[in-house]
DNA sequence: TGTGAACTGTCAGTCGCTGTCAATAGCCTG
DNA sequence: CAGGCTATTGACAGCGACTGACAGTTCACA
């Protein structure tokens, strides 16, 4: 209901939807811009209205709040990672189908964010976010939220009730939160290419079965 | 800093200092009460401040927000069960030893909770926190930061470097995505007892090499 | 006992966010 | 194409969280 409007960019659609979508891009990419630049509470509202010369009251008519702005990309990223989990062949267990997802929509997130903002704008909203307390809270909050998801995908592929059978759950739990450990790796570091955390990703999940083990020795 | 200066509870000290405890402590009180009973959000810090008699300047001297006075208790229940961790014999592995760490420690934080505020008044407000979007962020985002102490200790009692070595973070974040898990299911659940969490704990733990098995069937 | 420091209250102001209401501007029907 | 309908917007007022500045009290300690 809040999502997904933004699903078909080339309807031409009547005047008014265009004025909105483009409305809503301004605001958003002027969001961004400033967030980036001054830091996330560092920016007014005000100061984003004026940047793309509308009432503030305008703002929140777009955006249920300030993090919402700066949510409205990764919004996009994580439905295309249920989508490209959706399209795992079922031979795939759990973990792999979810490892399979993950790799497989790096390589193609890129376009549709493109259609919203620039890319490395994203990447360095997403840096953004995991370095401010504020936002990386709500980050978290999502990303269960995701995860409940998740969980419920994998029970439906494997024939399963996710509240009986505890697995769902707890596999998902332990592959996200390798997710949110690489994720913050990544922002930390330097190298802020797809590649990088395509590497690190790997090299994570990886240690899963590793790390479990009893004796490290 | 901010934490760990209820440490000492029976110390006697200047009038001044004990006068300041009992400030706080009556602010915490009022704050956890009006939060349960009547909803975080809904709650005004004025409505705190006019329970107390005290000005509303005075709650924030005290708190630096009003989610600090959410989490003060969980602050407490956090450093028990890192201190419980502290003390697992070197021998026990990692997985085992955080475990063991968070079954004894809740055998024990009941009396520590009780110095501060009335046992079942805490658990109404984890159940609050759990629910309330904004607070369950806080919650999240406050976990990491726990997850990163406890990855630096386990490595520490491993002897490895947790920059170079995954194990120690995919570790901890596939226990605590866990942990996360039945502390959200608890909450839901109706049975509040110590108890069900502890039996929930289990058997949840016990589903994580299961869990991660290549193939479910 | 007096002096400095710690606490506190008061006041004013900023910022995120919401409700209301009137004005404007696309849209659609006759 | 006129005229009315309705979605979208701007202007304004107001609430609540939070902060800084200043002044008054109250304890601590020489």
């Amino acid at each position: 209901m809040t999502t997904a409007q933004q699903s078909a960019p080339s309807a031409p659609a009547g005047l008014r939807e265009r004025k909105k979508r483009r409305t809503r891009d301004a605001l958003l990419r002027a969001a961004l811009v400033l967030f980036v630049s001054q830091g996330y509470e560092q920016t007014t509202v005000d100061e984003i209205t004026e940047a793309v010369d509308v009432s503030q009251r305008t703002f929140f008519r777009y955006f249920a709040n300030k993090e919402e702005a700066a949510f409205a990309v990764q919004d996009l990223v994580e439905q295309h990672f249920v989508a490209a989990l959706r399209a795992r062949p079922a031979a795939e267990g759990p973990l792999l189908a979810m490892r399979n997802a993950v790799l497989c929509s790096w390589a193609t997130v890129g376009e549709a964010i493109a259609e919203m903002v620039p890319v490395d704008l994203y990447m360095r909203t997403y840096q953004l976010i995991e370095s401010t307390p504020a936002l990386l809270a709500v980050h978290l909050r999502r990303s269960t939220e995701l995860e409940e998801k998740i969980a419920r995908l994998i029970a439906e592929r494997e024939g399963l009730d996710v509240e009986a059978d505890p697995r769902p759950r707890v596999a998902v739990a332990a592959f996200s939160g390798v997710m949110r450990v690489t994720g913050r790796l990544w922002g930390q570091g330097e190298d802020t290419s797809v590649e990088a955390i395509r590497r690190l990703t790997e090299r994570y999940l990886d240690q899963i079965a590793p790390a479990l083990a009893a004796d490290w020795r």
